[in-house]
DNA sequence: GCTTGACCTTACCATCGTTGTAAGGTCTAG
DNA sequence: CTAGACCTTACAACGATGGTAAGGTCAAGC
C-alpha cells in the first residue's frame, strides 16, 4: 500500500468532491484538519480520499453534514450496532417521505388548476383566481 | 369598502405572513414600500392583505419570489394572456417533478440499503460498507 | 534563471427563504 | 407613569454550494 500524497484538487477529482467543499467541511469539522506541505497546501493520503468518496456517497443520498458527522463516527466505531447505522438512515428515509409528500401536494394542487386553465390569450385565469382566494 | 388600516402584526395575522417576512418581501422588492404612520409604523389596507394572501397561496405552492413577482404581475395585468400564466405554473410543476425524483431515487436508494441491515448490535453494515465502496 | 500558467492559500460575498437577536422607539391599558 | 406588547432597523445564522479577489507556489519550457 503507498502513500501516494494526494494535494486538494487530485483530491477533489479522486473523490468527487469540490476542494472548495472539502476545504468547508474542514472548516465546519466534518473533515480533521488536513496535513499540509512546508509551503502550506493541504495534502492528502488515500485513507483521505477514501473519507471523502464516504462523504460523498452519504451526500448523493440527501444526508446533513450533521448527519454525515454521525455516519462517519459510526463508519470508524469497529464496536458501533448495526442498529445505530439503520436507525439514522430510517430516520432519513422519513425525512426523504415527508418531503416528497410535500412536494406531492403542490405538485397535485398545482395540475389540478393548470388543468382548469385554457391557457390562450384571454386573461381568465382559475390559476390566479385560486391564488386570490381568500379562504 | 372600509379602508380599514393594519399595522405589521396584524396584516401578518390576517395573511399568514409573518412579520419578519412582509418586511422582507418589501426590501427584496416583491413589495411595494408600505405607507407609514407619522412614526414610521408600516400600514396595509384590504388590498395589500389581499396581495399579501396571494403572496401566501403561491409560496405555499412552492414557488420562488421571482415566480411571485411574475404571478404578481400578470395579477395586475387585467390583459394577460391566461397562456402565461398556464405556461409559469407547468413549469414550476416541472421542477417540482425534477426534485420529487431526485429525492424519490434517494429514498428507494436508501430503503433498499436499509433494507439489508440487520439492525441488531453486530457491528456489520451493508449501509456503511455501501457508503465506503469506492465505486 | 525567468516566465507562464495552473494550481494552491485565505477571506470574503452571494444564493434562497426564513428565523433569531439586539437595541431602540411607540402605543395602549391600568 | 409604567409595564408590556408592539413597532423600527440592522445584523447574523441556517444549509450547501458557488463565485471572486488578491496573493503565494509549483512545474514545465525557453
Amino acid at each position: 500500500m503507498h502513500s501516494e500524497l494526494y494535494n486538494i484538487g487530485q483530491a477533489a477529482k479522486a473523490s468527487g468532491i469540490s476542494a472548495k467543499m472539502i476545504r468547508h467541511y474542514e472548516e465546519v469539522g466534518l473533515l480533521p484538519a488536513a496535513s499540509r506541505t512546508l509551503s502550506g497546501y493541504r495534502t492528502y493520503n488515500h485513507q483521505d480520499v477514501h473519507m471523502l468518496r464516504f462523504i460523498r456517497h452519504s451526500r448523493d443520498l440527501g444526508f446533513s453534514i450533521k448527519q454525515i458527522a454521525d455516519l462517519l463516527s459510526l463508519w470508524r466505531d469497529m464496536n458501533r450496532p448495526s442498529s445505530k447505522v439503520k436507525q439514522l438512515a430510517t430516520e432519513h428515509i422519513e425525512m426523504l417521505n415527508q418531503k416528497i409528500q410535500e412536494l406531492n401536494a403542490m405538485k397535485s394542487e398545482l395540475t389540478r388548476l393548470v388543468s382548469c386553465c385554457h391557457g390562450d390569450e384571454r386573461p381568465d385565469c382559475p390559476i390566479l383566481d385560486e391564488l386570490a382566494q381568500d379562504k
